[in-house]
Order: structure tokens, then sequence, then C-alpha cells
DNA sequence: ACGTCAAATGAACCTCGGTTAATTACACCG
DNA sequence: CGGTGTAATTAACCGAGGTTCATTTGACGT
């Protein structure tokens, strides 16, 4: 019986990254997982005007892969860069699910992440589908303190869905207040 | 070794619903998954100042339930109703987490499920972030036309995050053009 | 203290979608 | 046939956010 835990320091390859250096780029093909130990990443969209989206910010203890390019072998639909200098483990998921396909533990481990994968995933789309830019806003400061206070205010503009610019108007807003 | 398909004829309760019917409603506590096998259902959010949006349509095949109501327990964030009359079966989640704990093969069609989940949400987490509205529902047209067809005017504006009358421009943009 | 560079703010103008309300189109039924 | 109810369209007005560009702030090195 193999833990999840077990499976990081067997197969687990560790990797280190300065602020900037990317893991793989969006049109990569790259089946791995990755594991944060230490420092912070983002993922993100980048669109053909150039436009970026963040898709979501990584700090310590976060897994993260595409889930096209892990499950379908296709090309990765987002970026994953650094923004800080960050230590990460990847883990390849090919072999992560064929252990699992041997190992009842590992295979319920791995129902786990996905679960958490779509309950926060569910949660982002309401707040995409439903919540106006200044709740999400508000919601990522009461939600992600830790999170948002490491982050330039671009990229939380980027995360939230709007501009820098629209983010300081919002943020002039609430001071009046 | 049990198959997906085994699970749901063993442990399966068929549900029918007329059109208009609820499953659950937002709040409710509902730890089932839920197989549709004909007709067609839609969950969707409901904001304190009635607005709705749709989260997604399920057409016959889908499998849906609420991640958190599932797997913490917790109130479903949407509500789920039938827009056509249906069949479904409803499946417990928990008796299915606890099949697949001492099952392999169990263990590891729920991971292919909750990827697929997974996959689908990283999807739309993209139309949400990075299309515009037009793009979305022309998107919409293209990815599921069968789905379209089906749906009224109402529904599409839900699931595009925008109102009916928005909805009604753009299709009269895209004629002239 | 000064210069430099990037991040953040601010202002002017524009576009898209929301809001409200009226109008048209269409299905169903007496 | 006309009547009724619902879905869809159209129009007029408004506000949030985008776009472009200028200004300010702040961190850092000299």
């Amino acid at each position: 019986m193999t833990s999840f835990q077990q499976f990081v320091e067997q197969a687990g390859r560790p990797i280190s990254l300065a602020k900037g250096d990317h893991l793989f780029l969006q049109g990569d093909v790259d089946s791995s997982a990755y594991l944060v130990s230490t420092g912070m990443l983002k993922a993100y969209y980048l669109r053909e005007d150039g436009r970026e989206h963040i898709k979501s910010f990584l700090p310590e203890g976060s897994v993260i892969g595409s889930m096209v390019a892990m499950l379908d072998g296709e090309a990765c639909t987002f970026s994953l860069v650094a923004i800080e200098d960050s230590e990460v483990i990847a883990l390849p998921y090919r072999q992560l699910a064929e252990a699992a396909q041997g190992d009842l533990a590992l295979a319920n481990s791995l129902v786990g992440f996905l679960a958490a994968y779509g309950r926060r995933k569910e949660r982002r789309e309401f707040e995409l589908l439903s919540m106006s830019a200044e709740d999400r806003y508000a919601n990522l400061l009461a939600e992600m303190p830790h999170v948002a206070e490491r982050v330039s205010q671009a990229d939380l503009a980027s995360y939230t869905g709007i501009t820098p610019q629209a983010l300081s108007r919002i943020k002039r807003r609430n001071k009046t207040r």
C-alpha cells in the first residue's frame, strides 16, 4: 500500500525556479503535475491579442497541471510561471495514474485531489458567472489575504478579470466609503 | 471487480421528472450524484437579487452533483431542475466513495469521472475569464449545437452570462454581417 | 540627494452590456 | 377566428469597465 506522500518521494523530481522562470508554456506538451514546496507560481491564459488572464495563484502546498495535457496528451491550455523564487516537485501524471491502477490507496488519494480540484473550480465558476468584478476583488482579499499581499496589483487585476486601471478605480471607490 | 455500470445498476435509484421538477435546491443537503438517462436538466445559481445564472446544461449521459455537498456534506451551491421531461438515476456519493475504498476498478472509474469534470470546468473557466459574451455564445453554438437548439433563448443567455436582451442584440449584429 | 525604472494612479473618451419598458411573434385554447 | 400568455425583439438611457495616455509613487542603486 503506497501513500501519495510516498509516491511523491519516490517518483517526484525536484525543480528549482527563479522568479520569472516558466515550468511550461501554453501550447507545450507536458503531462506532469507539479507540487509547490515553497514560493508561488501563477497559471495564466495568454490570448492572441497579448492580454493575459490569471487562472490561479499557487502558493506552497498547491498541486497544478493541465487536465487536458495530463489526461489526453494534448497541448497545455495555459502557462505556468514562478512569481517568486520557488521549489516544486514534478509528478509524472501518467506514472501516477498507472500506479493508481494497481494501488487502491493511491487511487483514492487521486480521487481526493481531483475532487478538491473540482470543488475549487466550481467555486471559481460561480464567482466568474455571478459576481461583479468589485465583489470578486473583495472576495479575493477575504479568502486569500496571504496570497493577495504577495502579488502585484496587475496580477490581482488579471485574476479578477479586469485591467489594473479598473482595479485602481475600485480601490478608490472603496476608500471614500 | 465492480464496474461503474454495475454500481449504477445495483445502487442507483431511478427517478422520473416532469419539466420544471427540481432534484434539489440551492441550500439543500443532498450528497447524491445524478446520471441523466433521458431528457435534459439545467444546473443554476440563484443570487439574492433573484437573477439566475446557468452553470451547465445536462443532456442524456451527463453526471452531476454538487461537489461540496457530496464531499463535505455541506449545502448544495446550486439548484438542479428538469427543463424537459427526464429520467435520471440517483447515485449516493458516499456509498460510491466507500465502495471505491475497497474496489480498485471503481476507484479508477471515479478518477476518470472527476478528471473529466475537472477538464470541463477548466474549459469553462477559460471561457468565462478570457472570452467576450459574443465569443462565448458563438462557442456554445459550435460546441453544443444539439443542446443549443433544445434550449430557450433566456437560458442560453443565462449560460452565456448575459441578459436575453443582450443576446438578442448579438444575434442581430451577427445577421447583418 | 538624485536618477532610473517599474508599479500604481488618474483623467478623458468609448463600448458593451444592464435596466426598464414597450412592441412584436408565436403557440395554444376556447 | 379572436384571445391570452409566453418568448423574443427593439429602443432609450445609464453605468462599469476598457483604452490610451499622462502623472505620481515607490524601490533601488549611485
